[in-house]
DNA sequence: AATGAATGAGGATTCATTCAT
DNA sequence: AATGAATGAATCCTCATTCAT
């Protein structure tokens, strides 16, 4: 944390390049297996760097894991503030497509998001699960808050469940989009896709107001 | 791989003893963080034994996951043996709750499911994670199948839709049950049991047949 | 300290090679700058067994400290149970002779105290330092009294004064025999000894009774 | 050594605080666990400056040293100075005020005098101890002579071992002031000072000449 | 002259694995 | 069959030193 400043006068074409070598160590391996000494060589850059950057490994994870963040903010901004004048599951279509292009885009980052929940020793994993929650799952509360007052769904729906089922469909669709075994060998890549408008038959005749 | 034979011939509890502490070191610190040393340590047996059983490393982290594969699979069966004249919804909250019940007993077995899932540098992993496929969710196709044959569900449900989201609610369901982060606050332990019902709610007016 | 058990099992000429190379190391450079790279290549093990052996560099060092103080121990021993019917400036002198004799004869004990004095970041120093003390001073002590009961030493003196006084002729004498710096060039080698009786006619002369 | 006209050309106050921090850390740590990242941050200047002015580490050290040992030439100054009418054991006492009084206005002195004592991997230190011993010792080898020549002193006493009595002593007082330990707990803080005229009443007895 | 980014050798330590007993 | 001592590669990390700006 402190020699942050070293590492944010650096050309921006450098710090992209061991942010990417940084994430694809800890995507592709989990917070213990990766090896500094890989991803120096990675990035071509000298092994005594990484802690003259951050510090330590945790501060090198902390920094790939901030800046991965940055980039699913942009993208969260980016279904947020579009065209809302649509139904709550319109948009949940579009956050499906949106999310997909993301994990498509940006594989390790969702990588790293699941090492990150289910890897216990991850140096501050609370706080930085704290701060994905904070960012993004707020926002699909706004969203079934709004559709309730609305009235597009219906009153009897019970709000957190919904709101859980929501997050575990979502969270899996894009698991799936990185990890094919969860497809079911159904979801063949491409396919994800053209499912999207399937779930959302589902979720809203399970939560829609009928008519 | 290769002596199996010689830790088969051990006494019952000794068996039990090595497979729980190897289980509790991958689990709890993942694959490759997982000690030896430490395992031997808690097992009270020599390191050298564990070469002469599992051959290596990998070899006892197969071994340990085919151990609690057996217990999941014993836990399966009682499901799928229940008196079965029971519509599909009941059925979901059984296994909702037998599930519930199972990562309350072996929390370590569904921890070990977990890092397997995000951890890609394990060896053979996607032996394994077949073998969690073939094993699991064979099983909640036949159930959508067989409820689609007696009508409890609607003609137009997209079934593999409805196998994904059902998959994604369980798993995620049960995840929630070990780690707290998931429940976003709204889950706190005992909960999880109540919100079955809603859970079920849902699913049932998503997918079942009108009426 | 867990392992301490595998390094007693050693062979005797293994424990001792280790012992004297670790020795070596610490004395020649203190602490800190000891490396233990350079201590397995000189007593021919490999760079493992000295964590398996004693857990950590601060674990050696209390080992390689133990085991000098054992050392120390024994020369103690030999001057205590002397034919103790004489005077306490005969005792002193013998004292001196045979702590020179040690320093002789291993050097290197000595350095790895003075180092342990004057460095402050040695691990446990505290505790070791208190160790000495008990083992090496209270002697003295006891030397003093008995001395003052037989009336070999004046009503007036200062007890505390008088022993921190041959604390320091002592600590310093065994000094000059290791370090030649401090013997002001007057005492090279071979005269420390010839200069005990004059040590011992001052301090006759400033602790003595008179006649 | 190289451009030590660099360092000189600084402007007073930035060269005291290089040298205060770099006394810290060596005197402190030792010479080869000090740190220059910890010295420059301590000082406030940038990491290549001191290899600029110093060359390298080792330069640094010998500037430390040279910059301490002025503070201690003035000291000595002072009491070489002092109204020198008086008998050399009133001036012992005075030496050991002197001496006790310097410690305390700069115990990182003294710690950098002991460190180097017994470090045997200074780069330099025989150069170095000479001229401590140059600066120190002479003196007190004066002081004595010109004792004898007054008749304070017996004839029969031998010179060089009471001028090894009375540095052990002297340094064995000043190493009390900074290092507890060695006081045997008698000594505690400003017990120090009290105990001066018991030594100087043991060391004339042992030295002065009867009457 | 001053800076501080870059470097890589070397530090302690951990660990899976081998093998003689 | 069981043991546990031995090994050395790989781990993260520190540091003095260099050098372009």
């Amino acid at each position: 944390m402190i020699a942050k400043t070293t590492f944010n006068r650096l050309p921006e074409e450098k710090k992209e390049r061991i942010m990417q070598a940084a994430l694809m160590e800890f995507a592709e391996k989990g917070y213990r297996a990766a090896s500094i000494n890989c991803m120096v060589e990675k990035a071509g850059i000298a092994k005594g760097s990484v802690f003259q950057y951050f510090g330590d490994k945790e501060g090198l994870f902390a920094a790939v894991f901030a800046h991965s963040l940055e980039k699913v903010k942009e993208e969260l901004r980016k279904v947020r503030d579009n065209p809302a004048r649509t139904d709550i599951f319109t948009r949940l279509a579009q956050i499906m497509h949106t999310g997909l292009a993301f994990t498509r885009t940006y594989p390790l980052i969702y990588r790293l998001y699941t090492q990150l929940l289910s890897t216990p020793d991850i140096p501050c994993r609370d706080f930085l699960l704290t701060r994905i929650r904070d960012e993004g799952k707020v926002f699909l509360k706004e969203l079934l808050e709004k559709a309730a007052a609305r009235g597009e769904i219906r009153d009897s729906l019970p709000i957190q469940e919904a709101l859980f089922l929501l997050e575990a469909l979502l969270d899996r669709f894009l698991l799936a989009s990185v990890l094919p075994y969860l497809g079911n060998g159904f979801f063949d890549g491409q396919n994800l896709e053209s499912s999207i408008p399937h779930f959302i038959d589902i979720l809203e005749k399970g939560m829609g107001s009928s008519r």
